[in-house]
DNA sequence: AATATGTGTGTTCCAAATACACTATTGAGT
DNA sequence: ACTCAATAGTGTATTTGGAACACACATATT
């Protein structure tokens, strides 16, 4: 201990690991860096903190710099602060996930050298040490699926229960009975029914469902294991 | 964005929130901090981490340094990273949990005036944003507690299963029926008999458990909601 | 009208959670 | 020696909730 100012003063990045779903694969939003090191590889979105902003500030703000997806929620998984884990020196991040809708526009920005969807089964090489942070970003989003409505951040405002599962299914990796997954979905007290249907393929009209509450929120307080 | 060499450092501290029981109660480890600000409060054991080592290591450090308490385990349970946080300025902090023995020497020590055992549910007001810290890693702890075996950590080496019982009631605020918590308990497969018994009370011998695993370790890979 | 596709309801079956009360063993006191 | 107090230890019946499955219904396509 001391009392210099600079004392313990570290790089402090945060990284983004965004998640979505198209042609029916779980993706993550990854940018080519465009500067050393690593430059020309893969790697999450993300940067330095500023001095006056917040973490949450800072990923947003980095997020749309890098890939112009903005306005999406994100939360904190976790601090990488390995001593090793960047060539320049001593840099820690802080990790978001978010999990949003396929369609956004992803443009080329100064800061990177484009940004695209990577399938999560097909990731190659990245840098730093985004794959293991990837990893534990995966983990997280299978707990919170099951245990959050984070949901809400992917899907459109009114859905079918058929794609709710299909979202489940790839999620997790495994697949549900269709009937319980409905009856399941339903008493959970989350959804809302619309009075209207999505029209359109060769077979019944499917009953469009909404979440009632738009923010990301517990289902229940948490998992109880001993009751 | 840009190339300065300053960029992003932020001044980083590592904050631990150490509980333990003590006369049936649950106690978190608190110092009086001995410089300002918030100089003569009480505040989590913690400090800047160094430019040279890991976030684990400096936590570990700061522990010792200021309480005295070494060689256990924590585990990160977030980044706090709030502009306003610190009145000196930009500081952010990563907080660490653990669970240990309640015979722990607490000497004082040049970085604080010395450190203590003090209720969780009489904490006062406490310096920067430690109430909230504290908050949410007794959160983790009573996840943890269900989902891992951390309380390895805070148990002898060889236990009954009535004093087990006795810590989960305390953790999670709650009373188990003894038969369905022994049962449980047994069939999670992570207990071994010890063919002692426990003798001294007016009373019959209690069998002896100890665990399996000494290491911290999910107890399953993680919670299923749908299965 | 036959078919493909997806919705919606009901039932059975099984595993897990829950509720519940007595016997066993020791030490202390007399 | 006997009794009492105190805690350890145990087994079963019932309920509940989830999983699996059977079937009926609705619509669009051909």
């Amino acid at each position: 201990m001391g009392n210099g100012v600079a004392e313990g003063c570290i790089r402090v990045a945060v990284d983004a690991v965004v998640f979505t779903v198209m042609h029916d694969e779980l993706k993550v939003l990854l940018i080519t860096r465009n500067r050393p090191p690593f430059k020309g590889k893969l790697a999450l979105p993300g940067g330095f903190v500023e001095e006056n902003e917040g973490l949450e500030y800072a990923v947003k703000r980095e997020l749309t710099e890098e890939t112009s997806v903005k306005d999406i929620f994100l939360r904190q998984i976790g601090a990488y602060g390995n001593v090793k884990r960047d060539p320049r020196g001593r840099v820690m991040s802080i990790a978001f996930l978010a999990l949003i809708r396929p369609d956004q526009e992803l443009a080329s920005t100064a800061d990177a050298l484009g940004a695209e969807w990577r399938s999560v089964d097909d990731l190659g090489n990245l840098a730093f040490d985004h794959k293991q942070i990837i990893e534990d970003a995966l983990k997280e989003l299978r707990f919170d699926i099951q245990t959050t409505n984070i949901a809400v951040q992917i899907l459109p405002k009114r859905f079918t229960l058929t794609e709710l599962q299909h979202l489940y299914e790839l999620v997790l990796k495994k697949p549900f009975d269709k009937r319980n997954f409905r009856r399941r979905m339903k008493e959970l007290g989350v959804l809302k029914e619309f009075s209207e249907t999505k029209m359109g393929g060769a077979h019944r009209p499917a009953q469009l469902y909404g979440f009632k509450d738009s923010e990301y929120l517990p289902l229940k307080d948490r998992l109880q294991v001993f009751t």
